[in-house]
DNA sequence: TCTGGGGTCCTAGGACCC
DNA sequence: TCTGGGGTCCTAGGACCC
């Protein structure tokens, strides 16, 4: 691949400061977003500065950080507020270029290769910095990299608002001294991991033994052993955003939750939410799962694939009730989370939703006989799996009426 | 440092198909 | 008949990131 010239934008403390951006007096204090600071439960999301060289750091509990900073200024987070600067933010950045991948609400990559045929990135980098300053009162750190890993960990390098070139050349004297804990894609886990290995800096990683790599931590262990060594062939792809894969929610509960009833009202809820917001997304999806967590902090998940598509409540509601009553035996739940997968554009489906219209004015009997002639030419299974006979599947069952839907609901196999 | 809520990707085994 | 290899899909769990 042609050497390419990869920007990593990376706001700092984007909530705190969205919320200084929008109080000035709250600029130059100690304050932080916690999720809700009356429950027992809530922990800080992200603090300014200022609260951090107070000791405040992000996961803390509340109630922890008061005590270390009886003035901190606490807020609840305002979604809306940090999505509505998130867009400014991301308008700015295509200005441009129209190669600016998001990778989550307040941080993204650009190609700018081509702009640096007539400027230097460098000057790239600072003009966007001054401009999401001067237009949006906000501060963010920028690194720039032959490609995107290094281009991440550049951003990393200096904070709040540096700009920090990382070449190729210099991964040697800069990254390989590291921890491989301080490495983007490694965490604690696979730190331990690679301890047993002694392997315990960047550098370490970068020039070990490929096979040892591979036999104890997998395949991930060679990307990450070629990203060690400045190596990531990755492609800024502005349309990923496009392609969730995934909607779901979660909660963790007051108190650890036992009573069946409260449960079902909860997990009504949940898919009221989920519903929601895969309506906002024009999303439909095939799989439903539900998480739980117990108070050992065992986590749990269980989940269907059905044979069409759901984006409603209540056929959320509905399979992800049946899959939790089917698994839980009764013991107190710290969490429950619903999650529909598989998901796709809604649009995909209205051609299916014009065929379930057609089937309306159909009598039941001939679809029955299509049934049995579809066994007969290829056997059971053509009815029940794979993705080429979806639609038959679909199609037949539609029919049925309503009762048996709800009693047997739609479930492959 | 006892840990929220939103995600993505990977792995591994089993079922099933050709 | 119990025997291959390649591949997909599903489920469950885990690691990681912000």
């Amino acid at each position: 691949m042609a050497s390419r010239v990869i920007f990593h934008i990376d706001m700092n403390s984007f909530y705190a400061s969205v919320e200084q951006a929008h109080n000035p007096e709250l600029k130059g204090k100690a304050i932080a977003i916690a999720g809700n600071p009356k429950e027992r439960r809530g922990i800080i999301v992200t603090c300014s500065y200022e609260a951090r060289a107070h000791g405040i750091y992000t996961t803390m509990q509340v109630h922890e950080a008061k005590r270390k900073y009886p003035d901190l200024l606490l807020m609840p987070p305002n979604f809306e507020r940090y999505r509505e600067a998130s867009k400014a933010m991301f308008d700015i950045l295509r200005s441009f270029t129209e190669l600016v991948e998001p990778v989550s609400i307040d941080e993204g990559y650009l190609d700018v290769t081509s702009l640096t045929e007539h400027r230097h990135a460098l000057e790239i980098a600072e003009e966007i910095q001054q401009r999401l300053v001067k237009e949006l009162d906000l501060p963010c750190s920028i690194g720039i990299a032959p490609n995107k890993f290094l281009a991440k960990t550049a951003s990393d390098m200096k904070k709040p608002m540096g700009v920090t070139v990382l070449r190729k050349r210099s991964i040697q004297d800069l990254l390989w001294p590291k921890p491989v804990i301080d490495m983007h894609g490694i965490g604690e886990s696979t730190a331990t991991r690679l301890k047993t290995i002694k392997i315990e800096t960047i550098g370490e990683l970068a020039t070990a033994n490929e096979g040892l790599v591979k036999e104890t931590i997998g395949k991930n262990g060679l990307r990450l052993r070629e990203r060690a060594n400045g190596i990531d062939e990755r492609a800024v792809d502005p349309d990923s955003i496009y392609d969730t894969k995934s909607v779901g929610t979660s909660t963790t509960l007051p108190i650890d939750e036992t009573d069946e009833q409260n449960l079902r009202v909860l997990f009504r809820q949940l898919s009221d939410k989920v519903a929601n917001r895969l309506e906002a997304k024009e999303l439909a999806g095939s799989t439903v799962s539900i998480q739980t967590r117990s108070s050992d902090w065992k986590n749990r998940t269980r989940s269907v694939t059905l044979n069409n598509t759901v984006w409603k409540s209540k056929d959320i509601q509905r399979n992800a009730w049946q899959l939790f009553t089917r698994h839980w035996n009764g013991e107190p739940l710290r969490l429950i989370g619903v999650t529909v997968s598989n998901v796709a554009a809604k649009e995909d489906m209205t051609e299916q939703l014009s065929i379930f219209n057609f089937q309306e004015h159909v009598k039941e009997e001939p679809i029955l006989d299509l049934m049995a002639k579809l066994e007969t030419r290829f056997g059971k299974s053509v009815l029940t799996r794979g993705t080429k006979t979806k639609k038959v599947n679909y199609d037949a069952k539609t029919s049925f009426s309503k009762d048996f839907l709800d009693d047997h609901d739609h479930h492959r196999k």
